[in-house]
DNA sequence: ATTATCTATCGTAATTTTGCGATATAATAG
DNA sequence: CTATTATATCGCAAAATTACGATAGATAAT
């Protein structure tokens, strides 16, 4: 099929998968850091930065957007792109506690 | 395409990805959840709690058991799944390092 | 106004993902 | 040995993802 049965899964389950789909990518994870890194926000610098093509650092930054990582502001020619801080902290958090529900190995395995 | 340019990002940022993706679904996020609280390992369980096919859901914890994030052991007939512990807290870390590298917002944006 | 620069979007092609029926494999039960 | 049960694999179809050239839109510079 393709389409993922969203249906028969609960609304975290779903939200979750979708943030985390938003940075399951090499180039996503590499622009992040990117940003991160750069503290002040960058631009089209990652087009520099990274060895991928202009359409295709826009439309990575344009999901993160949708998943709502990041945010941009026009900033004259060029955008400027950050962390934003909110989202990153809620699913920091998720994650968190997530990860943290496992209590150590069982009986079995 | 649809080919990922693995070559030009780092070890760290393509096995990051890896295995962010093997839980960027809601399928496999609701079957690591299980595996969670059932605390000792289901196995075929996983497909009368879950509403999918038995192949598919067999194809998801292969997919989890590739990226390294679960084992199963043979027990009888059926097939004991659970968490792979010391997988699992490392990228728990990973992620923890990665998320905590952000530093509240900046000047612009 | 014209030009240059930066970013977004469109269209396309290759590839991967998702889901499942059908079937194969493996182990236990009778 | 045969039947039963549990899981894995195969093959397929639909859909989503990835990447990029071409192009459009918007702002600044001359």
């Amino acid at each position: 099929m393709g389409i993922t049965k969203t249906e028969i899964f609960s609304e975290e389950q779903n939200k979750l998968a979708v943030l985390l789909k938003a940075i399951a990518h090499p180039a996503r994870i590499a622009i992040l850091q990117e940003i991160i890194k750069a503290n002040a926000c960058i631009c089209g610098d990652l087009v520099n930065e990274l060895g991928l093509a202009q359409a295709t650092i826009s439309q990575h930054l344009k999901e993160l957007k949708n998943a709502g990582l990041i945010q941009g502001t026009i900033e004259g020619v060029s955008v400027c792109y950050c962390i934003h801080s909110e989202n990153w902290r809620l699913l920091e958090n998720q994650l968190g506690h997530f990860f943290a529900s496992y209590r150590g190995p069982s009986s079995c395995c």
